[in-house]
DNA sequence: CATGAATGAGGATTCATTCAT
DNA sequence: CATGAATGAATCCTCATTCAT
């Protein structure tokens, strides 16, 4: 929309406001004004660019989150447990990296339907990730002895959860936050022993 | 508080029409009146019983999250997978059961300070009790290789996550929402894969 | 919807403020919070009994508009001259009392294509009634010679903007505003001299 | 004001442009970002050329209103019926022509004091024109016995309040729209009839 | 001249909470 | 105890108007 470049500087700042508000505050804390004080313009000034809060978050996700997250969980190792770490470490990127918008799409998703319905298609694209990888891991003669769906489904869960709790700033959650290499060992190791140990071990 | 009988009968109203509006309509989409509308009392007859929509909550909550959380994973079996379902079985049904109370707790956490932090004591209450497990099953000779409190964090994190997707009403998951058994076999199987099928086997 | 004495003395004070307003600053000029000030009452307190500016509208013209211009226009007499002069004088009557809701009917129409609407139904009661009239003057054997719907919308015109000039408050209209006497004669004459002396006078 | 070609035509483009929204949306309805878009400009260039909507409206209007309606009025015909006929065509072509005008003139009466003034100016002079021609018609032995200057102000009304409902868009209103020939008819009638069949006919 | 961008000022509405009966 | 009614305190959003380029 914005065709100079005033215009573009203003449109980031109030992108990269809203980013750190949302992250701060949560998407449901924030205000208008906030997020306009934070990007240092005026509140009618965001009514140039959006025209309310649910928009600037489409703005910030874009078609990313379905498209990133499926990305972030193709793989092409050979080696199941390269794979494997491999699919978490780059979720975990693209998770802290996209915090904000995760963020904003969890809270958002609690009130409002549409939202909601965005966030389950984005888990739709993970789980369907990660569908791909048990299906091959049966092909190569690993009895995972679940349904597979379920375990996709889990391992989603498993993984965003986990990922929110142990990126999102702010609080005491009871033990020290990991660093990232510690977070990517634990995560790949519940989704690779429970993919691959299967009670008969391959042949 | 209330020392006539109808006064008694009033609160149990109310509280079992937060609970049932904090299941469908979320905590944060729940206003007072609908509290009320769904009680069947005026908005002022609530504040005759509570002070703001999170005294509501925190009635509901009593002092059960931790305490129920921590014994719904403590169990005294022997058999390490026998422990692992009985635990995972016993903490499924408790959210089910405690529903209304967990959306609530989790959305408030969103908002207020206070919330996040009870919310973080009661995941607290869950990770030392799996950690507990993870003890006894390294002093059985199994080897975790993981950090153990990241790794009870970690499986807290599953439990809730997954117990919040499944049995959260409303709204089309990608899959279909799996019955009891199922889920509970699926969140065994993560939890006892990851900690009890580690390198080494046990001598 | 109220029901103890003290919210129908407020409803009927928001209803005679909202006439106050409409009266002297024009309905498009009135905020809500003029209206609530005339009422003595919070503006909050307004959206205890109306949705926005156009309910209360809606409540002032109930379903009056259409059936009083309709009523005001319908008269059993027999001397032609009288029933003019009878239903002029009602009309007029009828359009001082609800000055406030003319006024706002009018205003409210150039807005809203709902408003434009109604005002439409309201006076196409009045042509229904005034064409009743004319076919009766032609079954007398007075000759219209103008094609009776169109003589009927112009009456109706006539009525209305003439009541509208010489009632609405305020202004130098250019000439003395006349009583009430002499307007019903000045338009009753309108009326009945271009009905009852079309060129071949009665046989 | 504009002092080079590109300026005058852009000045035309916002005439132009506003004639077409207030004659289509309504004056009241109108935005500038309306006329703006109407003119293929920005709204920063309106405000090359006018201060604000009523500036541009006061454009429009120039000093034509009253010397326009009075010219549409003054005929110098000696036959009564066709001196009639003659004004009510003018005035009626004369409506037809500057409908944005009359539009916006009296939308903005309801709104703004001046304009108020002004369309009461406007009326003033078409009362005065009108108050000529009764004034001859008694001259010339015509009794029309009513008092003039309340007919003159009637008959006025009376042809603008159905230029107004006839000519302007929009909207079912309830009768066909006449053409222009058949209009003039009727006005002429009323107009005519009223004036010049008072009780005693001339000698 | 033209215009993209910026904003002050204002108005509508919502909702938790208080009060009088 | 119960409740109808009342309201302060936000917050969203619009739009005329100004300014810098």
């Amino acid at each position: 929309m914005p065709s100079t470049r005033k215009g573009h500087r203003t449109e980031e700042a109030f992108l990269a406001a809203a980013r750190e508000c949302f992250a701060t505050l949560g998407y449901l804390n924030t205000k208008i004004a906030d997020i306009s004080a934070a990007a240092g313009r005026s509140t009618a000034s965001f009514y140039n660019y959006y025209d309310n809060k649910e928009q600037i978050l489409e703005a910030l996700l874009g078609d990313f989150a379905t498209s990133v997250v499926e990305a972030s969980l193709t793989t092409g190792h050979h080696d199941p447990y390269e794979g494997v770490t491999a699919a978490v470490t780059a979720y975990w990127k693209m998770y802290k990296e996209y915090l904000p918008e995760m963020i904003g799409l969890q809270q958002m998703a609690l009130t409002d339907p549409g939202f909601r319905q965005r966030l389950l298609e984005t888990r739709a694209a993970g789980i369907k990730q990660i569908l791909v990888g048990l299906h091959r891991a049966e092909d190569l003669g690993y009895t995972v002895d679940l349904p597979l769906d379920l375990l996709a489904s889990a391992l989603t869960s498993t993984l965003e959860s986990n990922c929110s709790v142990w990126l999102a700033v702010g609080g005491d959650i009871g033990i020290p936050p990991p660093d990232d290499e510690t977070a990517i060992r634990v995560l790949s190791a519940i989704w690779y022993r429970t993919v691959y140990s299967g009670p008969p071990a391959p042949a």
